[in-house]
DNA sequence: TTGAAAGCGCTAACAT
DNA sequence: ATGTTAGCGCTTTCAA
């Protein structure tokens, strides 16, 4: 089996320039004094020549804290995940924190199979504490969709989660304020004039789902609009029950519709195709996600997007307050907020017929 | 600052089980007579019961080695990348080894400016040797696109690109294969008929790009059909490009197109609706990458599919391959299929006017 | 200004 | 069957 390549240790330079390592370790640690101004020169230009750094694993081991924290993903192929995972990338950089990213693949493992099942709570502590193994300081635990996560991490170790939340709220959490976003979508449908409004919702159980719809309700309410439950769909997120939903939609006449998420929005897209109806000209479409699809349309989809970089750096910020603090954090809900884009689907309700 | 938070030690397992630190290490990794039978019921039951794993620095440190791969991703939220960390995933876990994942985000780090220079060398360094200072046995390189990389690793270090390819082949790379892809796009749409193909590359400069355009010469040189240099377009991989080159080609009278990317592809699209030209019924449609915008699409948008998973998991034999034989690998260049999707978008050629 | 020594948690060679 | 010891590479206290 494989040693280790040739890398430079510490007693290479210490070595080379006839010091001890406590000398070396002194100097390259930046303590004033540690070395006559000529050694100290001379230090560094042979640790630099031989490309020596501190060996990771035995500074750590002696420092007994790491400088890292971990990310669980639950899968990075995902498409939301990697986005957020940057954003805690661009926090622990300015902080000068090191990352440890462990991939679940939960896609992969159990066929999108993802309730939490005992399998998967074996999973999760296995993951966990195989990142312990190697002191991280904190984790931060990203989901793949948001939804309430039964799994609790041991140890008191700092944890936050992201794009999802424990079933206990005893660690923090960071979302995206759903229901802003649907409030948003909405008001700005009414504001163009629309007043029979078709929303496509995800399942009923969806949490994201009901605080769109919520959001939704707000704003019709806030404009005098009564609100009808017929043209409230449960879809199923995907694009087939857009298209369904948009055949019964479009039958009950309602100007414009609020597709909870972008592939619902594209089966409505298509089913407004197949029937000859302008999308942006003689209905209105909002979508949900901000998808790249979104934009592949003629005219192209309003959509909103996930603050997925920012949600990854609250997170970061999150964790690092609680292993700095050592102190569990008073606040655990933290939701941001969405981008809301509205584009060519969305045009005025025509002239109102009643 | 934070020390770490209590985890169980092999001191701690001893002092409960009543034996030394050495009996422990042995019983739990496997050594038979290490304890008599009571002894060795007991200390599994006391690691369990503390969930004892031993500190992964203090092993590795110790074993000076780590059971580990890194892997260096030039960007993790370029939307190819994801798939082939699950590859190499997939390998190093039936393999037993495990992964550190450096994600070096040049497009975030440098507006996607993507030229080899001496910045960037400094950046690929340095986050090769903080790998290499965990002890790591060797490293995947994984490119956000195909292209030649001047960066080479230090010391010798096992090491293996994927999705891109040293400009000297001194380590091994994992390619997908461009021409096989381009000859056979070009070659089903031959087989529906289709004599007068345009083809949308993209820039001259793109070495994707010309293997794709070998082998849809091979192809039209196959089937007896004369190259026509003026229905070949270099675009630049975006929508606004593919929507510019399709008008050109259309007012050429292609009865097909072949867009290399789908973003191009997606352009076409826009283009023919615009002017009234059904896609898969007036003209043949292909793209390249199998973006799920294809699917957006009615009729969906034929396309081919980079095999990246394999690209992965090739990548991951191939370096376990090294570490383990210790020498470098006879072979270099490692082309995978892709998979091509006919799907709505090509329909048969008009009956010939020629 | 410099270094010897101890120890982080672990394993393995070598006693007993 | 069990333990003692040494040492992986590093930092830090303390002494010189």
């Amino acid at each position: 089996m494989q040693e280790v390549y040739a890398v430079a240790t510490i007693k290479d330079v210490a070595r080379l320039t006839g010091v001890s390592a406590a000398t070396v370790s002194n100097v390259l640690n930046g303590k004033r004094g540690a070395a006559s101004e000529a050694k100290v020169q001379e230090i560094f230009r042979v640790a630099q020549e031989l490309h020596y750094r501190p060996n990771s694993l035995a500074k750590n081991l002696k420092l007994q804290r790491s400088n890292t924290i971990g990310i669980i993903t639950e899968d990075l192929t995902v498409f939301n995940t990697p986005e957020i995972v940057n954003g805690i990338e661009e926090y622990c950089e300015e902080q000068g924190y090191e990352i440890l990213l462990a991939n679940m693949r939960l896609f992969k493992r159990y066929n999108n199979n993802l309730t939490d099942t005992p399998e998967h709570a074996v999973l999760f502590e296995n993951t966990t504490r195989n990142l312990m193994a190697k002191q991280v300081e904190g984790i931060v635990y990203i989901g793949y969709h948001c939804r309430p996560i039964a799994y609790l991490p041991p140890d008191h170790i700092p944890f936050v989660y992201a794009y999802c939340f424990p079933k206990s709220p005893l660690y923090p959490y960071v979302l995206f304020d759903d229901e802003k976003a649907g409030y948003q979508v909405s008001k700005a449908l009414i504001e163009h004039g629309h007043r029979n409004i078709g929303l496509i919702s995800g399942p009923l159980a969806s949490l994201n789902a009901q605080a769109r719809l919520r959001g939704a309700q707000k704003a019709l309410y806030e404009a005098g609009i009564l609100y009808n439950a017929s043209t409230t769909l449960y879809g199923d997120w995907n694009r087939e029950s857009g298209y369904q939903c948009a055949e019964k939609l479009l039958d009950m006449g309602v100007t414009a519709i609020f597709a909870f998420n972008d592939m619902t929005a594209s089966g409505v897209y298509a089913c407004c195709i197949d029937r000859g109806i302008a999308v942006g000209r003689d209905i209105a479409l909002f979508g949900y996600d901000n998808l790249n699809i979104v934009e592949a349309y003629v005219p192209p989809i309003s959509s909103v997007e996930p603050p997925l970089r920012e949600m990854g750096y609250k997170s970061a910020e999150l964790i690092l307050a609680q292993i700095r603090s050592r102190e569990p954090l008073p606040t655990m809900a933290h939701s941001l907020d969405c981008t809301v884009y509205v584009r060519g689907s969305v045009c005025a309700a025509p002239p109102a017929a009643d």
